[in-house]
DNA sequence: AGTGGTCGCTAAACTGATTTAGCAGAGCAT
DNA sequence: ATGCTCTGCTAAATCAGTTTAGCGACCACT
């Protein structure tokens, strides 16, 4: 790869100059005293030879690589990872760095593997991010230098960046409140083992938390709450069958995730009732299938991109020590509608 | 990062050796005459200052820093970025490889920073990746060292790897012809742009190609073929209507993405008919909705895991010219039944 | 005439590895 | 005693940059 790179030599002996002063002009260092002649002719010898520099041979002496880590647990199992990426990519660009991606599928000894051929690089820094918002503890190896935890908190205090699930539990509940919803709400996606440890899932309980919060400031309770031992279209497809076998019809759903939603969006169809005239559906995510879906699906956002963007910047420009909590912005689509009657 | 690592001339001051001993012996040198005893004293300052070799340091003398750069367009877009990804993940640490993952956004200047920001850094090879499969020709930069096409070929000949359309195209029509439909099967997806320039996609020519093939071999026509700007789950659903409203109803509809099955899907709900006693429906991509569809969808896989892995391995290890053809395997799923009566 | 300061620039050290060239000592033959 | 080979090891060069220390020329001032 590249293999007649013109070096800061050629650059100097082209420019009749020395290493040293080329080296100063092109780094445009304050306070040397080289005339400008000088740096014209190191600009034009650069400019003439392409020269650019080899970082590999910088950073042996800077310590600095312009290199971040991206570790992750998965990046392939959910379509959000792409997002995040996509955000700390192009932060990672405009402060001319660039990501080092390893993957260490939940598996202890990748894991050991992979911090340690990042760290093996000299990489400036390490963002350890996790595809389900949660609770871990960062291996000690990464502790020497910066650390951004990515969807993720640690008992150590790290940096990190999660997004403001209880906040979206607030919005998704004043959105039905305002609608008129009041006695006839129901949830779909109640999950223990999600809500109570925090290392599996800290989504849930902050969902949970903001919702009910909302609820009871209005005064208002659940109809009724299922249970859901996963959260994928096929739970919702059966919890929204059990509610509709029950005496009282619910005017709204709020489905913990979006696959849900979608599971309790083909119960609906086959039960001949429609969204949002006969019920309303609202959820989390912004999964693309609720845009897709019909009537299109009312959601909170993860807004992974801003996320993965504000663990670079973290990271490389500092900033707060407590958790930086990303807004999830409501999308209102067509799944909502004043309660029927 | 890293502050107090060990280097070389600390593992060769204790071991009592020089730096040119230490490194042959950790590099495992043959022809060399170090003595036994040497070799233990090495290994053991090693181990017990827990060396780890800089690789800034060493790139610089040997020229490779076992680490690749996979150049995309687009990462985020579709979930299909996260497989490609995954796959060459795993190859290239198998191979003790690591990923510098950048993006273009189809933008040529963030293309070109893109791929100076990996040159720079020296890296072995590089993957460029299209999330669409297509014909592109590739920045001449990257032409100095070892490149491959994922997803892509170009005019250039160089070595790529794309899904196997044709074929999948071959087992979906095979898969209903089996099943006994014959003259009443149905096309969604047509597309001219997507068909005729190889600069948009390969997929769709493919796909349509394997499929005809497979049907004038049988000596069977389509009943029907629709056109859509779009492969979203909106035009599946409009072309779905417009089939339903003509007079002879298909037995089989063949879908050129999910997300168009998904669409179509929805018109076949909403005209009260059921997939697959009325219609049966087969389709292309195994997006992670077409497992969630009631019933599920029968469709054919990209191979994107296998894909990313095949280019590491194409990069790495070198390989054939010609382009490297990942098959897609069909999902045989509860879509599928003989035609009514 | 001597001293001090500024200007414009460079030699050489340094980063941490690999690699080439070669040295000291032992053993053996002549 | 000399020359030769073999063994076991090391000094120094090298990669391509950055950085420190300082040199010679010129000018001004006493």
């Amino acid at each position: 790869m590249g293999r007649n790179r013109a070096t800061l030599a050629d650059v100097a002996r082209r420019a009749g100059l020395s290493k040293t002063a080329a080296s100063m002009v092109l780094n445009g260092r304050e306070g040397t005293r080289l005339s400008a002649e000088a740096h014209q002719r190191v600009f034009a010898a650069a400019e003439e030879l392409g020269y650019r520099p080899n970082l590999a041979a910088r950073s042996l002496r800077t310590r600095k690589t312009a290199t971040i880590a991206f570790v992750s647990d998965i990046v392939a199992t959910t379509r959000f990872a792409g997002d995040l990426i996509r955000g700390a990519l192009d932060a990672a660009r405009e402060r001319d760095h660039v990501l080092l991606i390893t993957e260490t599928q939940g598996d202890a000894t990748f894991e050991q593997y992979a911090i340690e051929a990042v760290l093996d690089r000299q990489v400036d820094g390490v963002i350890y991010a996790a595809m389900a918002t949660r609770r871990l503890t960062v291996p000690p190896a990464i502790l020497g230098g910066p650390v951004v935890l990515l969807n993720a908190t640690s008992p150590d205090g790290l940096p990190s960046v999660v997004p403001d699930d209880e906040g979206a539990g607030r919005s998704v509940a004043t959105a039905l409140l305002e609608l008129g919803h009041r006695d006839a709400i129901a949830l779909i996606g109640r999950n223990r083992l999600k809500e109570d440890d925090p290392e599996v899932s800290l989504a849930a309980r902050a969902r949970l938390h903001g919702i009910r919060q909302t609820l009871d400031e209005a005064e208002v309770g659940l109809l009724a709450e299922c249970f859901c031992t996963e959260w994928l279209p096929e739970h919702g497809y059966a919890a929204m069958r059990s509610l509709l076998g029950k005496p009282k019809r619910p005017s709204a759903i709020i489905c913990m995730n979006d696959r849900l939603a979608f599971g309790a969006y083909q119960a609906l169809g086959e039960a001949g009732l429609t969204v949002p005239e006969d019920i309303s559906v609202i959820s989390f995510d912004d999964d693309p299938i609720a845009a897709w879906l019909r009537p299109s699906l009312a959601t909170t956002a993860l807004p992974h991109e801003q996320m993965g963007r504000r663990a670079v910047e973290l990271l490389l420009d500092g900033g707060a020590a407590e958790p930086s909590l990303v807004p999830m912005p409501l999308r209102r689509r067509r799944s909502l509608a004043p309660p029927a009657g």
